[in-house]
DNA sequence: CTAGCGATGTTGCTGCCATCAACTTATGTA
DNA sequence: TACATAAGTTGATGGCAGCAACATCGCTAG
């Protein structure tokens, strides 16, 4: 997502060429809250600010977009797709084929941890992916995935049922699961990017982290 | 805080008498922020509407708040300490002498449930409590508490410290446990209320919620 | 080949907001 | 009792969301 630069549906001409035309302004508006979104969290994804960026005239933007919260909207998708790529990066980085109890685990904690270096790292794109407009439900389907074509939700329940194969939770606690473990790290997440833990030195807030991961592998 | 009238610092005439000088705006500008977060969040917490409530004119809340932000400021900490003593009510619920184990590991039950529903049934209020403008710390320390005196991150202290007298928690696993289970039921607020799990119907809801705190209860 | 229509952008409003500066009124104190 | 100062007011500026009316372009039917 870094630097992305839309490619499909590209203008048939030469972007530099001013034309009265953008040819794609929808994708370029996108990219432009993604690119203001990075730095500044959804607050920073401003009509005019980003119509500027895309180098058209405030107002263009309603064109492709009912309002602000539209374009929000697809912005958060596109926050949310790049929560599910780091995702699966960390849960690949597990041998896909090891079956063993040890490497469920590592995936569920895998999942855990990239969903909190992703917050951590990118603390405008994270508090974007979940800022999604008041009224619009989370449609929970085609919107926010991954390479995989999966949600973090997936992805996070994939892990869970890869335990549940291992023997490593148990059947009857399967349903459930993902809620509880996602709120663990969902709500480390904002407490320390933005709540009271936000001045929590790095090193206690790695070592609250690992203390939280593994209360949650103790409890699922 | 329902209802909630000043009553310390009142204006020596009465408050019909309309008169240049307010005689307590800065105490009638929070009460007004905090009507309207509760209705609408931390960015309905708007000085002009707030000083509209007040019965004042706009900017004459900036001699009593350097900015916006310090009036927020003051209102999150309202809602913070409207929190802590719903907190405080759940865990006075169970018996204070009782030493138990099972009347502890109640006692935490009851710290992480009055959260949820405080958030749950105050959502503007919840949402405001953790929206303190960015660049600002958390003090934790005289502000957001209860009638005790002591913020929500204390009061849940006190319950883990319960559980470690009653030796229903190691020891070597006392440091930490704060933010294992605080970042449980925050995150689980903040998902439930505003993020993907918003229209989750309520009878999933709370089964879910049964499920983390049994969950962070095995896990700690 | 071309007229014209619909899609796409632009200019110019309105109304709301935060904040600044300059002015006015009340209050308490010397 | 005068006046310094705290507390409120009026009237700017500049930014933003969104509406309406106008301008330009590109494609397609005839």
């Amino acid at each position: 997502m870094a630097g992305h630069v839309a490619v499909v549906n590209m203008p048939v001409v030469s972007p530099s060429a001013k034309r009265y035309h953008h040819g794609n302004l929808r994708a370029a508006l996108i990219d432009a809250g993604v690119e203001r979104a990075r730095e500044g969290g959804p607050e920073a994804v401003v009509l005019r600010e980003v119509s500027r960026l895309a180098g058209v005239s405030h107002n263009a933007a309603y064109r492709h977009f009912a309002d602000r919260d539209a374009l929000l909207q697809a912005v958060c998708d596109r926050c949310m797709s790049e929560l599910a790529r780091l995702m699966e990066a960390g849960i690949a980085e597990v041998d896909p084929d090891e079956r063993s109890v040890q490497a469920a685990r590592l995936r569920l904690r895998a999942t855990g941890m990239a969903y909190v270096e992703f917050a951590l790292s990118e603390p405008g794109w994270f508090r974007t992916a979940f800022a999604v407009p008041p009224g619009l439900g989370y449609l929970d389907g085609e919107e926010g995935v991954g390479a995989g074509g999966h949600g973090p939700l997936e992805l996070l329940g994939e892990q869970l049922d890869g335990l549940l194969d291992a023997a490593a939770l148990p059947a009857e606690r399967r349903a459930g699961a993902e809620l509880a473990a996602w709120s663990a790290v969902h709500g480390f997440a904002m407490l320390v990017l933005e709540g009271p833990l936000r001045s929590l030195p790095d090193e206690e807030r790695d070592a609250a982290l690992t203390r939280l991961l593994d209360t949650v592998e103790r409890g699922l």
